[in-house]
DNA sequence: ACACTAATTTG
DNA sequence: AGATTAGCCTA
């Protein structure tokens, strides 16, 4: 269960409107009926007139209804990895099954089911741990996806209703008035040119903890975007692509999603996503998902505070990118062993042209975004030879094909249970080893905690920090200091040996550099620049980069790094 | 600088 | 319910 909340802690907080507790806990104010984020701008209420609620599902239980300025349907969620016992692991994943299956599905019966317990304990454990029931849960999520989409977009009411999870306009309108004392077109009396351009679109908004290096997100994403799947542009800070969602109980549904991120300076940034007609029908499974795919959930402040001075200050505002599709991210995490970041992108194109789904021309989608990334049914048509000929050796070709087979069972695949026990799943799979496993677990559930064992680059960075040559083991220990933040560390580190390399190759192409010293910079580059894994069979080979990769290495990145963008790339 | 919105307080 | 306050938008 969640610490009481202290009015002596929280009531300075707000009055500071400290950006580190906005989605960590709500205030309400008893005068007015009216919940706000701890961020709100408006006049501060006294002090006794305060209660605080650590969700706003408790805000509402107690009848409060969300404020129409500070928006808490947009706030960035609370997350909590570190102190999990079963039982909240457990309402963890009831809220995650909640949150992505179809609304028909979401009843008590299938989420006891799902979770293989009773009725009655699911009940107990989602209320001990976040203070309202698993329908309360939901209702209050449908009420607040509601509120932001009357408020931010032009869809028609009944859409709303129905995207929003509820079964039926004349409930949803019952509901609405009942909880939030407003008529649902109470929020649609702002004007709507904005939306009005593109019909068969959405935009919706999303905050998060500032501040967000975003340009350092692009261009991770960048760096791996597949041609026809993603198109990102640094310049325009954004990121487009195709997405597919599947959900219990539903058909998968394709479509498109475009990400327009804020300046790095803004003060009060604010990311835009704008959506296809198509997901409509999944915009509560996939706001969680973007959430996750650009961490807007991560908390800054704490982040640096464990990364100290010289690593997290420059690591302020990092984020994580995780990503919509689990499936997609594991298969491009198996890809990319022992390759190059952008040999594993070719292979990853290779992969769409053969086993792609072409998008329907009726979604509307934009130039440049041409396929879907093929779900497990699909590759699991495919034999070794097919996936090798995409230019894999037989080995990690048939580790592909073992990941796509035994995907509908793994714990990781679900989102079940707990990191460790993930990994060692992971890690029991032929062909898959550590360094995989912990780039999976890192993207895939966005977990904060990772660092890849066995990684050239992260070695070299942390021997360059400590000044002298280090044992894996040593490497490992010195990175405990990160801790419970060491994926942000691991996000850093490649992140300054990918600059330290392209200031390099900056200088050696402008000539100035002695001729040994030159070569020993592309040496030097060529080591930094192939971020490979061992492909760590249950023996447990060394780790080393083939000539292949190596040859290739310097030359596909740099021009990644600014290539011109292809003409009509929307925005 | 100004009109406007939404919340909070006051009576 | 009316008055006040803070912040936002538009001019």
């Amino acid at each position: 269960m969640d610490t009481p909340l202290d009015p002596d802690h929280c009531y300075p907080a707000l009055l500071a409107r400290d950006a580190r507790f906005d989605g960590v806990w709500f205030v309400a104010v008893r005068t007015t009926g009216v919940y706000c984020r701890p961020i709100c701008r408006v006049r501060p209420p006294k002090r006794e007139n305060c209660r605080f609620f650590p969700t706003a599902a408790l805000a509402e239980a107690a009848h409060f209804r969300p404020c129409l300025k500070c928006r808490p349907e947009l706030a960035p969620l609370a997350r909590r990895w570190s102190a999990m016992d079963a039982t909240d692991v457990l309402a963890r994943e009831a809220v995650r099954w909640l949150d992505e299956c179809s609304p028909e599905m979401a009843t008590l019966p299938a989420l006891a089911a799902h979770l293989g317990v009773s009725e009655r304990h699911v009940r107990r454990v989602f209320t001990a741990v976040h203070g309202v029931g698993p329908l309360q849960y939901l209702q209050t999520r449908r009420l607040l996806l509601a509120k932001q989409l009357l408020t931010d977009t032009a869809m028609p009411v009944s859409e709303v209703a129905l995207a929003s999870g509820f079964g039926s306009l004349r409930r949803f309108n019952a509901s609405f008035a009942d909880h939030y004392r407003l008529k649902p077109s109470a929020l649609r009396r702002t004007s709507q040119e904005a939306t009005a351009a593109a019909p068969d679109t959405v935009e919706l908004r999303l905050d998060l903890r500032p501040p967000l290096l975003g340009r350092a997100l692009l261009q991770f994403l960048v760096a791996r975007a597949v041609p026809g799947v993603e198109q990102v542009d640094v310049e325009a800070m954004t990121v487009l692509r195709s997405v597919r969602l599947s959900r219990p109980g539903a058909e998968d549904l394709l479509g498109w999603v475009q990400i327009h991120l804020p300046p790095d300076d803004t003060e009060r940034a604010q990311v835009r996503a704008r959506l296809s007609a198509s997901l409509w029908p999944a915009i509560a499974t996939l706001m969680p998902r973007l959430r996750r795919w650009l961490d807007l959930d991560a908390d800054p402040a704490a982040i640096a505070a464990a990364l100290g001075d010289e690593l997290g200050g420059p690591a302020t505002g990092l984020r994580l990118p995780g990503t919509i599709d689990r499936f997609e991210l594991a298969i491009r995490a198996v890809l990319g062993q022992q390759v190059t970041v952008a040999a594993a992108r070719t292979l990853a194109t290779r992969l769409i042209t053969r086993f792609g789904e072409r998008l329907p021309p009726a979604l509307g989608a934009p130039d440049g975004i041409t396929h879907a990334f093929p779900p497990p049914e699909r590759l699991a048509a495919a034999t070794v030879d097919d996936i090798a000929s995409l230019g894999l050796p037989a080995r990690r070709a048939q580790a592909l094909i073992t990941l796509v087979q035994r995907w509908p069972t793994l714990a990781y695949a679900q989102g079940r249970g707990e990191v460790t026990a993930a990994i060692a799943e992971l890690v029991e799979l032929p062909g898959l080893g550590p360094w995989t496993a912990h780039y999976m677990l890192m993207r895939g559930w966005s977990w904060p905690d990772a660092f890849p064992p066995a990684d050239v680059v992260l070695k070299q960075r942390m021997e360059q920090r400590a000044d002298r040559a280090l044992k894996p083991s040593e490497v490992a220990a010195a990175a405990q200091a990160f801790a419970p933040y060491r994926s942000y560390a691991v996000l850093q580190l490649w992140r300054e040996a990918a600059q330290a390399t392209s200031a390099r190759s900056a200088r050696s192409a402008s000539g100035r550099d002695a001729g040994h010293k030159v070569k020993h910079t592309v040496k030097r580059t060529i080591k930094h620049m192939v971020q490979r894994t061992e492909e760590s069979t249950v023996k447990g080979k060394a780790p080393h980069a083939s000539p292949v990769a190596t040859r290739r290495t310097t030359d596909p990145k740099r021009r990644a790094r600014s290539a011109p963008r292809p003409p009509g790339a929307a925005s």
